[in-house]
DNA sequence: TCAAAAGTGTTCTTATTACACCCATGG
DNA sequence: CCATGGGTGTAATAAGAACACTTTTGA
């Protein structure tokens, strides 16, 4: 191969680990591929990034293309790059992880969405190209951004009980947390807003519901206020 | 542009954040460009990625053709996408930061260095292309890196003073440290090895050398330790 | 009245901060 | 003998960890 032909075969995607949280688990959005390589195995979403596109604004594209979702959560992690990780020539893709409500999602406004469907993190098998190290890295990241800045919430519905808010922090940190002193350190940060609703509908004492204040959380930011979890 | 000259002009660089300290400031190593575009601008060191390399490849060559150092701490932190960042093309870029010790460092091995220079990061003007941006990302990672993993060593001599180790960490950090308390934390890690030596010439009491102990840190870590500062 | 999850404080332990003086050396 | 930076300990405060019972609701 001469080497313009060589530089001919190089081209760069994007993919995109999209996060959601059903209550209980921690899941992953994954795409089951129509086409070779790789046919019939799950891989994650993504696509080749168009000419005259952002990296960005073609992570934004592969998001709403399979869940209909526009300004959702979205973070580039990094680029991976190795000679052979795609069979049909160079392509180095820039890895995006995002975090979505999951009950926005409903299925398949693409046609390809068909074949997606949620995994939870314990249920991944082989993916297709490198997309299991990617999702090892996107995890990780993960982990420590949602430590240190409030995007949990991003997972959740806009309403939300302290008991679920909990749940999403054991399961993304795969660890458990005593009940009173993660309370404790929540509401002492006065981010969440009491709505003064509860629950309903439930077979035990009702929860009371909380908001995410973002603005009140802005506001902390600028005098000087750090989150931590 | 047809659809497939605007691939054609599609490729791929890396960029590297090359950090030495001398003593008391914390520096990056620039080159002068030679050649259109941003001719005599300063700019980080970079080139394109040859089709059959690893971008990690890529960015130790760079490394190695401008400072003729081999193995030293290099990390990726993202790629840098926009449309139009680079004048004459679709260029995405992928950037690294290193840090290698300033003495090893000798001008010039090869020929572009000429016009290398270590600048402190107070005096980085207006760079080439997005490298301001680049430089502002890299740095933000090392701060927040070098407070999680003992990588301020790889900065320094093989052998220091707890001193010198301050002021790298006050200098990367851009803040002032308590110097017993410092020391307190340092020393109870137990990862520096005192090597009974002192320093020579200096007109004051002479300062006790250590050493990093890069195997206790590892025997640490299989234990559960981790780096904090 | 039972089952199920919500809600709530205190004590103990550990980590962090603040702070000032004497020491060893070269000039 | 002076100037320079090296080296050291303690007390106060804040943060984190451990821990068990009562309350409210629907079935």
């Amino acid at each position: 191969m001469s080497e313009v032909e060589s530089f001919f075969k190089s081209a760069f995607s994007v993919d995109n680990v999209i996060f959601g949280f059903d209550g209980s688990d921690l899941k992953v959005l994954l795409i089951q591929r129509g086409a070779a390589p790789f046919k019939g195995k799950w891989a994650l979403p993504g696509d080749l990034v168009y000419p005259n596109e952002d990296l960005d604004t073609a992570a934004e594209r592969v998001l709403e293309q399979l869940t209909g979702l526009r300004g959702v959560y979205l973070e580039q992690v990094k680029a991976f790059g190795a000679v052979n990780r795609h069979p049909l020539g160079r392509v180095i893709t820039i890895a995006y992880y995002s975090l979505i409500k999951i009950s926005d999602y409903s299925v398949t406004p693409a046609s390809f969405a068909q074949s997606a469907k949620w995994h939870s993190l314990g249920e991944v098998g082989e993916l297709a190209f490198d997309h299991n190290e990617i999702l090892d890295n996107c995890l990780k990241e993960l982990k420590h951004k949602v430590r240190m800045a409030p995007i949990g919430f991003e997972l959740l519905p806009p309403k939300f009980t302290l008991t679920e808010l909990q749940q999403l922090y054991e399961s993304i940190l795969e660890t458990e947390l005593d009940k009173r002193n993660f309370r404790k350190k929540i509401l002492s940060m006065n981010l969440l807003q009491d709505l003064d609703e509860v629950q309903e509908g439930v077979a035990h004492r009702p929860a009371k519901l909380y908001r995410f204040d973002r603005k009140r959380y802005v506001k902390f930011v600028a005098e000087g206020f750090s989150f931590d979890i």
